[in-house]
DNA sequence: AAAGTTTACTTGCACTTTGCAACCTACCCC
DNA sequence: GGGGTAGGTTGCAAAGTGCAAGTAAACTTT
């Protein structure tokens, strides 16, 4: 949906910034991405701990960024599942670059022989994340690092 | 510095999300790597109109997280440059790939032809950046993207 | 040296967003 | 049709944000 007015500058940085920059959007994007996520519970249960009226709200406003689609479950009707876009599964580089950041300066749970692995791979580790989401593999591609 | 308690989880997405998740530490960082920007006036000039209440404050955490140091100029003692951390100016791939994203899939101000040519040398405009960073040399690398 | 300007903030106040708990309403299963 | 489950909504207190105004120190001009 481009051509959106009220935008602090059309640096895309920015643009960015005012669709995913917060604490909670990305971390969706990634449980869909890499761990195989689909639905309100599994997002609630995620383990960062987020509270279900914020969870409504960043699902509402990833939809209207077009980064995610919701689609009724035919088995069960209450159940709603949410799927990245191919705008969303192309975040994939961003959250990629994030996680190899963080990995480096910070103290994170990630096992170091994983990172090396993947930083020395990024190419097929995208290509894998991009092939699950084409063929609806829900099996996770990286583990849940709790601390 | 490591070893902080109050996570919300060890997952380094997570984890940089606590750091720089919000609408403006990353304009900042952006300001610093790419348009040479190095004082508070510059950044409060800097186009998205930041609230100086919200810069002092985005400054002061990004000193504490080890994205940038301050230090007072010696020509005027008033002045205080910023300047990005080596764990600063190691962000400049994740300001990259959002970048890419947004020029593909949303309306921004960056030229198809700058974006083109920086996706295909992303490895050669990161070196480039380094280099400015790490002579110190002031010149912006990209415009200003005014709308 | 008095007056004005620039720089980097801080303060006050209205407004918005967030976090937490509780509640609600379909829908499934038996 | 009763109980449990899934996916929310609502209310409220606390925290964060945006804007305008003010401040203190360091220069600059007169």
């Amino acid at each position: 949906m481009p051509g959106k007015s009220g935008r602090r500058s059309g640096c895309p940085v920015s643009v960015s910034l005012e669709l995913f920059g917060d604490r909670w959007s990305l971390l969706i994007v990634r449980d869909m991405m890499v761990r195989g996520f689909r639905t309100f519970g599994e997002f609630r249960e995620s383990g960062e701990g987020i509270a279900t009226n914020i969870l409504a709200d960043r699902l509402r406003k990833l939809q209207h960024a077009g980064i995610v689609v919701a689609e009724v479950e035919e088995t069960d009707a209450r159940r709603l599942n949410y799927r990245l876009t191919e705008k969303g599964i192309d975040l994939a580089p961003v959250l990629l670059e994030m996680l190899i950041w963080a990995a480096r300066h910070e103290e994170t749970s990630a096992p170091c022989a994983l990172i090396e692995q993947i930083e020395k791979n990024r190419e097929g580790f995208l290509a894998e994340v991009r092939r699950r989401w084409k063929e609806r593999d829900p099996a996770p591609i990286m583990p849940r690092f709790t601390q």
